[in-house]
DNA sequence: CCTTGATCCTGTAGTTGCTACAGAGTGTAT
DNA sequence: ATACACTCTGTAGCAACTACAGGATCAAGG
């Protein structure tokens, strides 16, 4: 057992791990080139450095958050090329807001319908239910 | 050009149109079991039937209030075998319904997030963007 | 030192729910 | 007759992973 002092660079496996994903999805991030090559071992294990790690958080998170790959790509070049003001982040975000904010009202509209097709339906053991009626007919 | 009484079967681009869904996805609704296989001309267009057409209708509305394909299925196999219950329907329903209710409450927390980390950046000129660092750091 | 089992490597195929092609065969309007 | 729209088939592509196969390497116990 090797005591591992934090900020020691991690292999793929213990990364995963610590950071609670899949262990192909770090992969699959660096395939696309959101995540960057990492260092090798000799025999050619990847080794992720410290702020290989901090990248990989912030990526999770903003997936976390919904962001998808292309709106993380922005996020990520700007962080990159370490150039963005505010303002850009600002909007990126708003927009991104925007969608959320219109999701909602989308499922909540589903969810009073929901609630209304069921409503008539106390759940008995008749046939003829009034969700399949509502949904089968014009 | 040819007239059309209501209730003759159609063809699969003329059903897309009516219904409003892609001329692929009939056919793909077909490949996956969910549509049944339609008449043919002698020449081999498939024509659909007013049930056909009427189940057509159910899915895309299924899908339309957001039900999985596979959540779809079990309806559909009630509805086949005519041998459902109001009771079978409404739970399945019910659990559907819970899952929305579910995602809104994910959603909204993601809204609060994103205003949150947003509130400090006013979108100025200025690099150091606080969503990036809210994002970024532990 | 050697073996065993966990972990790593690569490339590729599968997932969900479609959508879009290519290349060939029809249908219809003028 | 010819042009053009429509249909047919199988297959490939999309997002965003996830899972595998078949092989190499590493770490720990005996």
């Amino acid at each position: 057992m090797k005591k591992t002092h934090s900020g020691e660079p991690l292999k793929r496996g213990t990364l995963a791990k610590k950071l609670k994903c899949n262990l192909e999805t770090i992969r699959y991030y660096e395939n696309i080139g959101i995540m960057p090559q990492p260092m090798r071992t000799p025999s050619g294990h990847r080794l992720y450095s410290q702020s290989d790690q901090e990248r990989l958080r912030f990526i999770l998170r903003c997936r976390e958050l919904g962001f998808s790959i292309e709106e993380l790509r922005k996020l990520l070049s700007m962080v990159d090329s370490d150039g963005y003001t505010c303002g850009e982040v600002y909007a990126l975000t708003q927009k991104y807001l925007h969608s959320v904010t219109n999701k909602i009202a989308d499922l909540k509209k589903l969810e009073r319908t929901l609630k209304a097709i069921s409503k008539e339906c106390a759940g008995g053991d008749t046939p003829d239910c009034p969700i399949i009626e509502a949904l089968y007919l014009d």
